[in-house]
DNA sequence: ATCTTTAATGCAATTTTGTCGCATTTGTTA
DNA sequence: TAACAAATGCGACAAAATTGCATTAAAGAT
């Protein structure tokens, strides 16, 4: 299963990483002058989340964003910082506060999905 | 726009009462013991949110947790806990632990929807 | 107790988001 | 250039949630 270069997976990530922010499937599918189907975006972001090369965001529409991820984590989990929502301009950003938390005697934390709503820098 | 008292609103909150932990509208539909759609099932929901007696959770299903909110709280939101699901026992629960966050300059936080994903206390 | 008002409900249709099976295409390597 | 398997397109499907509209029923007024 080694991963094989296509013009799909260029494309979503040339679109992420010109946005430089989180997007959802249609939102990549609007940005990408390409006819690429629905599902093979889904998967092409899906397999990229696998490969840490990004990261899932599930924002309070119950929708599905993708931002890249941070490489300079070596191999670790790099979903541990806020995002933010802007109620102004529904931009979703990865925000640099990393999330501290403390929980009850024995509960194990294994990964989160912390975001924030309000108004943005550039709302304000 | 009063709200009057019926026999689904009720029930609703028996079920949640009585589950003391955040539930989806199809898992509140499965312990009511009547007929009722799932149409109105939402529109309770919503309304209790609307009112402040129940606060929404969306989980990283993209799915809506709906949970009893404290009233302690005078007027404000009550949101800004810690939820967490487990991914043995798939429970939803509030955590007693607050949400604690800076945001950068010029950015105002509204709402707040933070999950943490692992093992309960049951669990481990 | 009956009437009136309108909030609440039931039902069906619709929208949105995401996944899956399967046949076909295409990237990679030998 | 041939072979293998990953990737794609397409359609079908599922799940979650909302909405329009006709009907029902809760609550206050008479
Ligand atoms: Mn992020
Ligand atoms: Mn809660
Ligand atoms: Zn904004
Ligand atoms: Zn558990």
């Amino acid at each position: 299963m080694k991963r094989r270069n296509t013009p799909t997976k260029e494309a979503v990530l040339e679109v992420l990483k010109t946005a430089g922010k989180a997007m959802s499937q249609d939102a990549i599918e609007q940005e990408i002058h390409m006819d690429i189907n629905r599902a093979t975006i889904y998967r092409v972001l899906n397999r990229f989340c696998e490969d840490g090369v990004l990261h899932r965001i599930v924002a309070d529409d119950g929708k599905q964003y993708f931002a890249l991820s941070d490489k300079n984590d070596n191999n670790k989990v790099s979903d541990n910082h806020f995002h933010f929502k802007c109620l102004a301009c529904d931009t979703i950003e990865c925000l640099p506060n990393k999330v501290s938390f403390t929980v009850p005697n024995a509960y194990s934390v294994a990964h989160m999905n912390c975001v924030l709503t309000g108004i943005c820098k550039d709302c304000s």
